[in-house]
This record gives C-alpha cells, structure tokens and sequence, in this order.
DNA sequence: ATCTGTTATGTTAACCGTAACATTTAATGA
DNA sequence: TCATTAAATGTTACGGTTAACATAACAGAT
C-alpha cells in the first residue's frame, strides 16, 4: 500500500503537457495563459485536487504575504477584538495572519516568536512592551517591521499603537473620588505590565486626595467568580470599604454578583468600576462603570501602520495613542 | 545600505570553522557532536542571533511537527477552552499548533485549510461537521489524519470527538417541562448547525409532552445585549412565555438582565436555562440553569487522539461522546 | 604496529515553485 | 510576402536544510 505523495505542480503540468511554469503562471493569475490553456490547467488542479506548497517560495527569501500576531490570552475577550480589528485590515490588504498565544510569559513569547519568524512571516505585532533580549535579537536579525499594540510605550523597538493605562485608571479613580467614595480598594488579577500601570494610575489617584491606597491582588487569571472572591477577601480586610475598582470588567462583574448575593445597594454602600467596556458591562444591572477602550481600533490601527511599512512607506509617528472613555453607568 | 539577509546554517558554520550539516546536528540534538564544538556552535549561533528557517524541512516532504486547528469563532469563549484543551495535550508531544478561524462559513473554512496545509501540518483538528467538497478532497489529498470535534457525528471523515447537542438540549427542555413550565421559548442566534440540533432537541422535549414550539432566532451573532433584545422580542409576540432555553450562556444571561430591569422574577415568573455552563452563569444571581459541556475535555481527548495516530496508533474509535451535564442552578 | 569498531564530521543530492531570461507561435502592417 | 511586435510557453538556476552515505580520527585490543 504505497502512500502516494501530494500532488505538485509537476504532475498538474503532466495531465495537461505543459511545463510547471505554465502551471505556475496560472495559479497566480489565470489572465497569463490563454483562455483553453485556464480551461485544460483548472480542470486538472481540481481533478488532482493539487494544494499549493508555501516552502519553496519561502525558500526564496520571497515575501511570504502572512504576518504573525501574538496576544497573552485566548481566553480574554479583549484580544478577540483585537483581532477582529486586525483582520478588517489585513484581509483587504491580502495578508494572512498566523496567530499565537503566550500566557503573559515572556519566555513563552520568545519562543512562538521564534516560531513564527521560522515560517518568513513579512511582519510581526505584539502585544507587549516588554520583552527578553533573544526576542529582540531576533527581531533585529529578521529585519521585519514590528508594531507594539495596547500600550503607549516610548521607546518602542519600532512603533507602538494603544492608549494610555495609568491616565486611564487615574481618570477614572479619579472620578469615583469626586463622586464622593473615599475608601476605594484596588481588585487586580494576574499582574501583568497593564494590570500594574493600572495600580499606578489608581495610586496617584488617591494620593493626589490624600486616600490610603488598599490593594488586593493575586496572580491567579481573571475570572468572574474571582471576582466575587475578591470582593469578598476585601470587605473582610477592609469592612468600610465604599468603592472598587477592578482591572477588568470581568473582576468588576463578579465583584457586583457578590454584592447582589449580601445584599449589598450598588452604588448606594459600594460604587464598583470596571475596564475595558464589554457589552456584558452595559447589559447588566446596574450598567456597569467602567473606561471603554478602543480594542477594535487598536487592532485595525495597528494593522494599517504594519502594512503601510510593508508597502515601503516610511514610519511617521512612532507613538499612537487611540485614547479611551469614562463610562459612569450606573454602578458608581 | 545593503539590508543583510538573514543568517543560515552556513554563516554560522564559517564562524566555527565547519560544516553546515554539523550545525544542523547540533541545532536537532547537541549531543550529536563533540562537547567542545557544542560550546563553539552556540556561541556563533547567539552570537549570530541565528533564526531557524522551515521552509526546507517542509520542501522535503519532511514531518513539520505542527498541527492545524480551526475554530468557528475566537470571540467564542468555548473554542478558548477546548484550545486549552488541545495545548496541554499537544505542547507536551512536542506539537506545535497553527490556529485559524472561519466565522462558521465553510468556504472560508476551506480556505483556511488550503492555507494551513500550504505549510505541511501532519494533522488537522475542525470543529465543525460539514464541509464544502473541495475541503474533503483537499484533506484527502493531503493524506494527514483529522479530527472532527464539538459534535458526534457519524459518519465523520474520520473520527469525531464531541457529545450529543440534540440530547443535552432534549434534556435540559424536558427537565424543564417536568418543573411544570409550559410556555418555553427557544432562543437562538447565529444559526450554525450546533444552534440548530439544540433547537431540535428542544422541538423533541415539546413535542412529545404535547406543547407547541416557538422559536425567536436571528443571524446575528450571539451577544449579551442580543439576549435582552431576544427576550423583549418574545414577551411581545408571546407574553404568556414562562420558559426560555437558550443556544448559549450568554444570551441567556441578556435574558436575565432584561429580566432583572423589569421586574420579572426569576424563576417565579419566567424560568432560564442557558448551555455550556460559563463561569459567569455560577457567578452570577441567580445561578444560571445549564448544560455543562466538557469543552476543556473535547480539546484534551481530541488533541490525544491525534497526537496517538501521529504515532501510528490505528484508529479505534471513530466516535468518541464525551456527556455533558444538565445543572438546574437556581434559574429555574 | 596493525586491525576493529566507534565517534565525529564531511559530501552529495533532493525537495518544489518562481524570477529572469529565452524561444516559439500568432497577429499585424507595409 | 516578409518584417515587426505581442502573446504564450519553455528553460535554467536558485534558495536552506536534511537524509543517506562516505570518510576521517581516534581508542582499545591483539
């Protein structure tokens, strides 16, 4: 029982007695062949049912027309939309994407980097500002364009596209103060770079009044039902408790389910902020409080930078901030 | 200004002196060469900040290690889950993983396909059913093992690893009815085949005690808010509705959150059950009635089975039914 | 010193599509 | 009719890694 090979480009031209060029030609546009010639060739590449080889064109230092993105997590929504923005962009533009996932670890990043530059990819968008020496070598060393996205960072290694986390969280803080709450404690979970800048914004907040910052945090990915665990842990260490501010929605969701379950008054005893501005936030009850962020933009935005330096144009702004949106809902 | 190609095996094998089927050696598995050439070879390689490059491996017809998974949708919260599910399988093998996703349209399922096998994947995981023939071809053709998952079908292409849609829905409608709610309605959005089987399943549970289905269904993809509108939809074309099953978690959770702003009480008045049993439908009050898919399972046994034929196993399941489990919570 | 066997490294060819250039065929105009 | 041009197809060489085979170096046994 022999295994027959995948078909290729030779044994299509060998059904229709031409060369491979001609093959070849075809399938990158059926125009270059005369009309019975695209009749004969299309017939015979279904018949065979030949699929296209990327290696030899890769081989050949060719561009390979794909471009790799790398996100922390699948799990979280945000980079989901993300992507949707991405690939508005990169699928008029004729661009494959080739996705990967790191879990917030660095180490985990430089390796899928690596994976993903062994496949030629043209360019290359990340979702951190930090990374490990190799990965930057690398970078260098594949000579590809890289756009960093979700943070305004400066220096980026090239260019970076989001917004700014610490004004953010300081804004919003900022306005649960002027609204009156005093005791607000920060919910943060798997302490990554933005969950930190957040704590930073929240800090300033309430130092600028004079408030105690009170912080509870754990490295455990986030969750709903950890927020209500949180919330639960904080009002056990700080019973005069009147306001959270989460890192996220999804803490924030978990830290009100928790309160309808004591029969806490939102926002009457406890005002409960959020991040991000999922639909979930504002289908609620209360609407939730919380900074609306432009993910879908940050990707798209990031896509156009990337493949307008594919193009050959040249970097102008090196650092885009998108900006985002104090939502007050109903919850503080 | 010359822009540097990047290193191959060559320039690294000028720096130390040898050949590049030495390095090559080293790069597969350092023991194969002299301990004192080990320590030469990786100083020039991160000196040289060399990049592994595939594109030859998979020109000779060589395993490229690397397995293709389509998922429907990456906003999707259960497709994160079963690809956890996958990774913790195929990381450990020594598998890596390209994912793509189609948006539940089967033509862009196949090109997705084309491109993946483009880069020589030894296997290929799809969540879906039915396929466009020029994607069976196509995997025929390629000669790699597949995996059909999320459902049971029969027959699959090869072998299908999943649990039974219909059923589950079927279970959970009548385990409504035996509560003693009449009225039930059936929402559903995006109206892909899995969305379609529950709504079959919840036809069944009707059916057989004698009540009349009714169905609010759109194409819209499914969301939160989606849920709310679908519930106002149906207290307006039917206001004795006492029951709502819905196709996923989270448009029964917008129907919770609809209820909640009107006052309707839960499940006094309108019983909801959900599917998939999120974390958030626990989180939340009240906890949501549902049907528990083991969709970190669907990933792990999936990728298993791959991982084993990879190895040569024979196929002995064609069909593999992981259950599910129907949970009442307090929703109804 | 010679042979044997092992370990370390070298040599060659192959994989498949495409750019660049070459040739053939058909079409047009004088 | 022949020269000129355009259109269609052919030829050649290249790219980087690895399998398979070939050779060199060296240790140990006699």
């Amino acid at each position: 029982m022999i295994k027959k090979k995948r078909p290729t480009l030779q044994d299509v031209a060998d059904i229709v007695g031409v060369t491979k060029m001609t093959i070849s030609r075809y399938l990158r546009d059926p125009a270059k062949v005369s009309a019975d010639m695209q009749k004969k060739i299309e017939i015979a590449v279904e018949e065979l049912g030949y699929i296209p080889n990327r290696a030899p064109e890769l081989l050949s230092n060719a561009k390979s027309h794909a471009i790799g993105i790398l996100v922390p997590s699948l799990t979280n929504q945000v980079f989901a939309e993300v992507i949707r923005g991405i690939e508005t962009i990169t699928e008029a533009a004729g661009y494959q994407t080739m996705f990967a996932h790191y879990g917030y670890s660095a180490e985990l990043e430089e390796e899928r980097i690596r994976f993903l530059l062994s496949y030629h990819i043209d360019g290359l968008i990340l979702s951190e500002s930090q990374h490990t020496p190799r990965t930057l070598k690398m970078i260098q060393t594949a000579g590809i364009p890289v756009i960093e996205m979700m943070d305004v960072i400066s220096p980026a290694i090239e260019q970076s596209v989001g917004m700014d986390n610490f004004e953010a969280s300081y804004q919003m803080v900022s306005t649960m103060i002027d609204k009156g709450y005093k005791n607000i404690v920060y919910l943060g979970a798997r302490l990554d770079v933005r969950t930190q800048l957040r704590q930073q914004g929240y800090q300033k907040a309430m130092q600028e009044k004079m408030l105690k910052s009170k912080s509870m945090m754990t490295e455990a990915p986030s969750s709903f039902s950890l927020g209500a665990q949180l919330l639960q842990q904080t009002l056990a260490r700080y019973p005069d408790t009147d306001g959270i501010f989460c890192t996220n929605d999804d803490l924030a969701i978990g830290a009100v389910h928790e309160c309808q379950r004591r029969g806490i008054k939102i926002p009457q005893q406890i005002a409960i902020a959020g991040f991000h501005g999922h639909d979930i936030g504002q289908s609620m009850v209360p609407k939730l409080a919380t900074v609306v962020t432009p993910r879908e933009k940050i990707g798209s935005v990031s896509a156009e930078q990337l493949v307008a330096r594919l193009n050959g144009q040249v970097l102008e702004e090196k650092v885009i901030d998108l900006g985002f949106e104090i939502r007050c809902g109903d919850s503080i």
